[in-house]
DNA sequence: TCTTTAAATGTTATGTTGTAACAACAATGA
DNA sequence: TCATTGTTGTTACAACATAACATTTAAAGA
């Protein structure tokens, strides 16, 4: 599948998600949508209204792509990333798995993100760990420093 | 041990390390070290600048702050959180404990943090799933977000 | 259809976090 | 003493994020 058909596909399902949850995928919505479905890496919100400018032609000033990826992270349609301060779509938008706890690997060098799932008897180990000192996980969500194929360690 | 004679210890303890190391701990960087060991939670740096000020007495401002920890961090006498952009001692300055990669548990409510370390089967058991992709990690520091016994889920 | 209401977006301002660049000062060794 | 290096002070600014209010658009009910 191309990336272009991807992106498209995404869409049509991102707005079906949302019509189910009763919301809408506004054109500005669709448009920051499909900025970060475009792009290779993780986006902050400024990289990311600019790349909607430059890329795509439209114009979405910072205050409004806070609020609407704000929106799509309550839709699990993009995540962020706190280790970062960026922003990722769901790379399960598009295809047919359930969308499980997300682990994301985090290039440092040039901010390529996979999601991955880790095996959920890690994720219970570290659940069970904290427990022994009185935490317990706010977010299933693992965020990793790592160092991608493509970038010189 | 009382908190006090702990960080009197910490702080002899950091002193003998960083002479060991071929490096000085300063009056600024004892000043900006014990204040970081008498807070309860993690703190950034405008916020151990202000703590350091009010709560201390010692007038070190935010710049000076950065560069500092950035020094302290080097000598492992610190740890910055990347998730929570904020900094905190290393629990193990004051006690005969070997330094080991650290996990951090952080209460996202209060910023109350719990260093632990879990079984090393975790991690190469995460590192594993990363190799898997093409990628390995950067850090072996885990920050999970959580939230602790004091504070309401 | 018209009106009312709510939701979404635009606009301006400001707060927070972090870094760059250079000056001033202090400690050390030749 | 002088030169060198390391530490801290100072100013400016860049990047990230939110608050408050205005305007526009969409939806819902009379």
């Amino acid at each position: 599948m191309t990336r272009e058909s991807l992106t498209s596909t995404a869409l049509e399902r991102a707005e079906k998600h949302c019509i189910e949850q009763g919301s809408k995928l506004t054109d500005k919505r669709r448009q920051v949508l499909s900025g970060l479905l475009a792009s290779e890496k993780a986006l902050s919100a400024y990289e990311l209204s600019d790349f909607c400018r430059t890329e795509l032609g439209h114009n979405i000033l910072p205050m409004s792509v806070y609020r609407i990826l704000e929106f799509l992270e309550e839709q699990n349609l993009v995540h962020r990333l706190n280790l970062a301060n960026k922003y990722v779509a769901c790379s399960h938008i598009a295809c047919e798995h359930e969308h499980r706890l997300p682990q994301f690997l985090i290039c440092t060098s040039c901010h390529r993100v996979e999601e991955v799932s880790l095996p959920s008897s890690v994720m219970s180990s570290i659940e069970g760990g904290a427990k022994n000192v009185g935490y317990h996980l706010a977010r299933n969500q693992l965020e990793l420093e790592c160092i991608c194929s493509d970038c010189p360690a």
